[in-house]
RNA sequence: GCGGAUGUGGCGUAAUUGGUAGCCGUGCCAGACUUAGGAUCUGGUGUCGUAAGACGUGUGGGUUCGAGUCCCUCCAUCCGCACCA
């Protein structure tokens, strides 16, 4: 009786999908444990082997829950909106919410085929109208809150507006509504307010509510139509598709992420999350704790208020900037700088983020021909602009202190300004010293300390004075919410004078209109004022265009239906709410959630935010998505690239035997060659002998084995690519032509590629279907093998390598069961050999599980295998329990043999088993001993014997004697189960 | 520049608290069975050495009876942030 994996598979799949196995049910006695996976965008590619690899490892740790007693909460879905679909739509007129269909169908089928434990009556997909009706009401409820800084809490709206209606809105009284955070609201008072009449009212709630309408810089990207996300932009250009990204003020719905700052960098401390992503949020959110005062500008009423994180520095000061974009440039800037300034501003503000990223070090500045009062000394401090200094961060300006930060240091030299020196006996010739170490000098007040002590005196004068205090700063910015973009959520906004107003709830789900196109319309308004009806009455609903009020135009980002999905999987099929409380309560944080690092800025962020946000309006208990997060690491392609030529000149090109002129990088050479050369394809190897500088084309994978195209498949390239029916590729010895090869010369006439770990993709054609080796070795091999590659954390290219020893594992299990014929276990008690292999087995299988090492846990049942199969085993006792401890990582083979043993509920519902470590102890231990260190001998001891007793064998131990030669040891040391040292 | 991580056989990796480094798997060598094998089984496999033995976890140092593990130095690779005041 082989093991045939195919027809077990299929078996089981299908009872499983029949019977429900692995529904969940949201009320149970036992414990629960909710593990998740981040969901895929169904993209057209279908899965690769990478994506498998978290899901697998959820998987077993689902699984191994269930055997545990444990109401498992596992389930699975689609993030189901996303540029790709939209693109495709544009090319070919299909609807993407078919593309989308059609994606999922192929994700579920290649899903199903390796046995995974989902519930999925609980799917959920972000496109589903039913689910995004609660991304809109989520919407609807940031718009209509506000943030609370004193309580530290969203809010909402209406208790805002019942404070105005009573006291107004005080600048000081009321900065518990403001933050730390710049506004420039002009305080009112309650008779003010209820005169302000609605328009101008709700641009004053606008700067409270937690999703709110401005004029921002945004990321625009011309060739997308549409803006980015901070997160979206890499080194200036789109992560997606590399297009340019320019700076451009629009009108924007944001969310207020920023209010929450402190909270999502103070929290990140109670979770269990790798320490890179906690540090990439940090990093993100920017936390810096410094001062903010303001600098009196001489002969003006202006003021400019700088951020810095080092106040003791304060008489160290020798000029200020400010940024070109700041508002006070143009009021400050006296006459005869006027032109100056003005065309310095111009410049900075033609360059390109871009731009000044790639000549950081190129200082460029000028004078305004201001000056500002230093606050203690009272000296004159000249004020520059300069684009070093971002508009975006902190107050826009700076305090410059050449002596202690290199990029004054740098300022002040180019422009020859002075630097005063406030560090006693800290060398600043050659460049800024930051330090805190040093003492102050020149400093008045604060002369003779420390920059520690200096930096918490300098904010207590401040204070007094009244001229600055301390402050938080943060990097973080708000979240640009709308997009430009067809395939997303509808934002439920209608304007109804000019006024924003969320739609009623019953009137949610506003659902995407048909249009005819999918691109921007001729006048460059975004796909939706496509559609035909497309106002709102607030009595009727969506009504046809003409009557009502005109509806919002853009739609959610991509990380608006990931940021609470979590939620929905609890109550999939709610009606009245996204969750209900008493479901939420009962399953309350994600015990384990697995996924790619990539998204620790965004998704990650976003999701702590949306789920704080929630907790604060008491929707939810909790205050933290995701308890405990793993990164699965990327599975990385091994892709086979050939070359052609970068020719800098073909010379006397015609008949045969021509000369070739080859560019290294230095030299040219000239080579002698046959024709077609110049769009010829080159070996690798080729490549390497004349060393030309190359472009590099990736070639389908399957073509080429160990990095060489064989003669057959040289003929093949031709059906592969059409434009590689007439091409030439040259080897060594000659060129492979229509698929044969023409010899020129004694040499080799094998075709080489040049192999390259990179991402798996598409485009690359180093893509490895998991479908290939389910139907090849079976899902329980692609499933082990994959958590055997290596630790579930690692980056590790896809090899095949070591597949064979697994698969072989799996068929050496088998046979414990079946061999020599047939089905037939033994019911003889176990020997004590057999009973240590199942429990050390036991112990280690449970352990490594629990600490998410399941590379290990597959050496521990390959040891299993192997020593059992030595012991020739064949008692069910022994195996019962082993089929088991395989299950969560080999469910199906495990379930037939769990029938096999003629059990009749699947192997899902059976107990985990008992451990017992009195099996494991030995009748003697064999302790190796040492002299001063060095191992000389060992000697099997009773293992019950006690450190005493130990010693006392020990030294009675002729050898022992030998080895002392008389001298008394001054200490033995004795470890456990171990190892003895005698030092004398 | 700041921060995070990682360096162990030919390769993927293991060593939970400091306790015989290299488990398990591949690859390789030898053998058995075989018409054959990409089947199965047995033995070997860190380096040098015939051997005894010596050396060995990126480098150099330290703590310890004992260090892959702890501390310091440097080097290399990967990742995140980056003119953030």
């Amino acid at each position: 009786m082989e093991y045939n994996p195919q027809d077990i598979e299929q078996k089981w799949q299908a009872r499983w999908k029949a019977d429900k196995t692995y529904a969940t049910s949201n009320h149970s006695e036992k414990p629960n444990y909710y593990v998740l996976d981040m969901f895929p965008y169904p993209s057209g590619a279908g899965l690769h082997v990478g994506h498998p690899l978290g899901y697998i490892a959820s998987d077993i740790v689902a699984r191994f829950k269930r055997h545990k007693g444990f109401n498992v909460l596992h389930p699975m879905g689609y993030d189901s909106f996303g540029l790709p679909a939209e693109q495709y739509a544009i090319q070919t007129g299909q609807h993407p919410a078919v593309t989308t269909e059609e994606n999922i169908a192929r994700y579920r089928e290649q899903l199903d085929r390796i046995g995974f434990s989902f519930d999925w009556d609980r799917e959920v997909r972000t496109s589903d109208p039913e689910y995004y009706r609660w991304t809109q009401w989520i919407f609807t409820q940031l718009f209509n809150s506000f943030y609370n800084y004193k309580l530290q809490k969203a809010e909402p709206i209406f208790k805002l507006i019942n404070l105005f209606e009573t006291e107004g809105f005080n600048g000081s009284d009321h900065e518990f509504l403001t933050g730390d955070i710049e506004h420039d609201i002009v305080p009112f008072n309650a008779e003010e307010w209820k005169a302000f009449g609605e328009k101008k009212q709700e641009e004053i709630l606008l700067n409270f509510r937690l999703a709110y309408l401005s004029e921002t810089y945004v990321n625009w990207c011309a060739a997308m139509g549409t803006v980015l996300a901070n997160e979206e932009v890499k080194d200036g250009v789109s992560e997606r598709g590399g297009y340019p990204v320019e700076r451009k003020l629009m009108k924007q719905w944001s969310l207020r992420i920023t209010a929450y700052a402190e909270r999502l960098y103070n929290d990140l401390d109670a979770i269990d999350w790798t320490e890179s992503i906690k540090e990439s949020q940090r990093n993100w959110i920017g936390k810096s704790v410094g001062a903010e005062l303001s600098f009196r500008v001489e002969g003006s009423e202006a003021k400019i208020p700088v951020f810095t994180t080092r106040p003791d520095t304060l008489f160290g000061v020798s000029f200020l900037v400010v940024a070109p974009e700041h508002e006070l440039v143009s009021k400050i800037t006296t006459a005869e700088h006027k032109t100056a300034v003005e065309e310095y501003v111009h410049y900075a503000s033609n360059r390109s983020e871009r731009d000044r990223m790639a000549d950081v070090k190129k200082i460029t500045g000028q004078f305004t021909g201001a000056y500002a009062i230093h606050p203690f000394t009272g000296a004159q401090i000249p004020v520059w602009i300069g684009d070093y200094v971002l508009a975006g961060y902190g107050t826009g300006a700076v305090m410059a202190v050449p002596c202690g930060d290199q990029r004054d240091y740098d300022f002040a030299k180019h422009f020859n300004l002075p630097i005063p020196a406030v560090f006693e006996g800290v060398d600043i010739s050659e460049k800024a010293d930051p330090t805190k170490e040093a003492r102050m000098i020149n400093s008045d007040f604060l002369n003779g300390l420390t920059g520690y002590d200096a930096i918490k005196m300098c904010i207590v004068r401040l204070e007094e004075k009244g001229i600055g205090k301390g402050k938080v700063n943060y990097r973080l910015r708000d979240a640009i919410f709308g997009r430009q973009r067809y395939w997303g959520e509808p934002i439920p906004v209608y304007y109804k004078d000019g006024v924003a107003k969320t739609f009623k709830d019953e009137h949610l789900p506003l659902v995407l209109p048909e249009v005819d196109k999918f691109l921007p319309t001729t006048d460059g308004e975004p796909p939706l004022a496509r559609a035909e009806t497309w106002n709102y009455d607030p009595e009727i609903g969506l009504v046809a265009n003409g009557e009502g009020y005109p509806v919002e135009l853009t739609t959610m980002p991509g990380w608006a239906g990931s940021s609470w999905y979590f939620l929905r999987y609890m109550e999939p099929n709610g009606v009245n709410n996204f969750v209900s409380r008493s479901i939420a309560d009962y399953w309350q944080q994600i015990d384990l959630y697995i996924g790619g690092a990539e998204h620790a800025t965004g998704h990650l962020l976003y999701f702590r935010f949306w789920t704080k946000f929630l907790h604060d309006l008491g929707y939810i208990g909790i205050t933290e998505p995701a308890k405990k997060l793993i990164n699965q690491g990327m599975i990385q392609g091994v892709s086979e690239k050939i070359h052609t030529l970068k020719v800098l000149s073909v010379a006397g090109h015609s008949g045969k035997s021509n000369t070739v002129h080859f560019f290294n990088g230095k030299d040219i050479t000239p080579v002698e060659f046959n024709d077609q050369l110049v769009s010829a394809y080159y070996s690798h190897d080729l490549k390497i002998a004349l060393n030309f500088e190359s472009n590099e084309h990736n070639i389908d994978i399957s073509l080429t084995e160990n990095s060489v195209i064989s003669p057959e498949n040289m003929s093949k390239l031709g059906e592969w690519r059409d434009d590689f029916a007439d091409a030439v590729f040259v080897c060594e010895g000659g060129y492979w032509w229509q698929g044969t090869f023409h010899r020129l010369k004694d040499g080799s006439d094998v075709f080489r590629t040049k192999s390259e770990v990179e991402k798996m993709s598409k485009s690359k054609w180093n893509v490895i279907n998991p479908d290939v080796i389910c139907n090849e070795l079976g899902a329980d091999t692609l499933r082990i093998y994959e958590m055997f590659l290596g630790p579930i954390e690692q980056h590790k290219p896809w090899n095949t390598n070591g597949i064979s020893g697994v698969s072989g594992f799996l068929r050496k299990f088998w046979r414990l069961f079946t061999a020599p014929s047939g089905f037939n276990l033994s019911e003889d008690a176990a020997t004590p050999a057999e009973l240590k292999v199942l429990h050390k087995t036991i112990k280690k299988v449970n352990d490594d599980i629990e600490r998410y090492s399941f590379n290990t846990v597959v050496s521990a049942f390959m040891i299993a295998v192997n020593e059992l199969g030595e012991l020739k085993c064949s008692k069910r006792s022994i195996l019962e329990p082993l089929v088991v401890l395989l299950s969560p990582f080999a469910p199906h083979i495990a379930e037939e043999l769990w029938e096999k043993l003629g059990h009749e509920q699947t192997v899902t519902q059976a107990a985990w088993p008992d451990f017992n470590a009195s099996y494991l102890v030995e009748d003697s231990v064999s302790y190796p001993v040492q002299f001063n260190g060095k191992m000389r001998f060992t000697l099997d001891i009773p293992a019950a014997y006690t450190r005493e007793q130990i010693e006392a064998e020990v030294l009675g131990w002729e050898a022992t004697t030998k080895y002392l030669e008389g001298k008394a040891p001054k200490k033995i040391i004795v470890v456990p189960n171990k190892i003895v040292n005698i030092v004398y």
